[in-house]
DNA sequence: AAGACGGGGCG
DNA sequence: CGCCCAGTCTT
């Protein structure tokens, strides 16, 4: 494109950005700490999932000082069920960095941007262009589907050297008098227009420019690696309760997967020869003689990555083992005051169906 | 340069 | 059931 032709994609862009776009919570606001929430929140997260928890977030932590000083666990309970959980840890240690370093003020240069724990590539352009009016192009995913498309091409966007590739297209492309809008505009425009699957090329203000669509080639791109199979684990949940009817909970460890979201302790199946082995293990640790549930309950939680195959197994503690570090016995009532991962979400769901003495 | 890291929406 | 989503960190 000449600079003719690059004023002309941006003037479309802009004019129907400003009559069609979208109107979200965090596009309402100026101040960095919001647009922050909402860009740490929409990582890999559609809009219509964070929107609640977005308003959720800023009413519970309103200002850095509140969130630097709030528990993790209360940040990661109001995250419960959002997912990629270390963004929340990342989001608050970031926020704590912030307070000390910058006294609570976000900086409003890359570098120091960048050396902010959970803060990426993209997450800094963001901040510059939406909340400094910098003109950076936030290289994303509906970012790389729109340029790939006008521009034709086929480099695999799962590559670190492509994003540098957009980032250089973009930064020719992206005009100094409203870069916010034009970040923003080509996200609206990759998820209302050029979508990845059913495009609506018809209504869309830059297709006089577009040469995939030229070609009727717009589903060929963008060109992405396929990913590979999530690998299978088995493990069985335990339902164990204390005289009281208390439930034994475990918190996951600080790091790797659901890192400090809590949940009913597992085991896992694979590791043992057979029932009887399991079964032996089970009581050393646990002092519990465990049995299939009386309706047995089995069920499969899909993450990107893996596949979790869960059976619900229930016994009482007999023999008083002592509690050990991040273990816990809580009456069914105050479970809700733990942040758990959808897929132990499930086992609540289960007993308030099919218990009735959760008092 | 690859994997790890969640959960929900949609055809 | 497979792909996708306003990515970042770790290895």
């Amino acid at each position: 494109m000449d600079a003719q032709q690059i004023r002309q994609f941006n003037h479309n862009l802009l004019k129907w950005f400003y009559q069609k776009g979208r109107h979200l919570p965090w596009r309402e606001t100026n101040n960095p700490y919001y647009i922050w929430i909402s860009e740490v929140m929409l990582q890999q997260t559609q809009v219509n999932t964070v929107i609640p928890y977005f308003n959720q977030f800023i009413s519970r932590f309103p200002t850095p000082d509140v969130l630097a000083d709030a528990p993790e666990q209360e940040v990661l309970k109001c995250w419960e069920g959002l997912g990629y959980y270390s963004r929340a840890r990342n989001l608050q240690s970031g926020v704590r960095e912030v307070v000390e370093k910058y006294n609570g003020q976000l900086p409003d240069n890359k570098e120091e941007l960048l050396s902010i724990h959970g803060i990426g590539p993209y997450t800094a352009a963001a901040l510059l262009s939406m909340a400094f009016s910098q003109p950076e192009p936030a290289i994303d995913g509906n970012l790389m589907r729109v340029l790939s498309r006008v521009f034709l091409i086929d480099d695999d966007i799962s590559k670190q050297k492509t994003r540098k590739k957009f980032e250089q297209l973009a930064s020719e492309l992206i005009a100094e008098t409203d870069p916010s809008a034009f970040n923003q505009s080509l996200m609206d425009l990759g998820a209302m227009i050029c979508r990845p699957k059913k495009t609506d090329c018809e209504q869309c203000p830059v297709n006089e420019f577009c040469l995939a669509y030229d070609e009727g080639a717009q589903l060929e791109y963008p060109v992405k690696s396929g990913k590979s199979k999530p690998r299978t684990l088995n493990y069985a949940v335990l339902l164990i309760t204390d005289k009281q009817g208390r439930y034994l909970i475990e918190q996951r460890p600080e790091k790797g997967l659901l890192a400090g979201m809590w949940q009913f302790p597992m085991v896992a199946l694979d590791e043992y020869e057979d029932q009887h082995q399991r079964a032996s293990y089970i009581q050393t640790r646990y002092g519990a003689n465990v049995i299939p549930v009386s309706e047995p309950f089995s069920y499969t939680h899909r993450f990107s990555h893996l596949i979790w195959n869960l059976s619900l197994l229930e016994g009482w503690q007999l023999d008083q083992i002592g509690l050990r570090e991040r273990q816990k016995w809580v009456p069914f009532t105050e479970l809700n005051n733990y942040p758990f991962p959808v897929a132990h979400q499930k086992v609540i769901e289960w007993i308030k169906k099919n218990r009735q003495n959760h008092t």
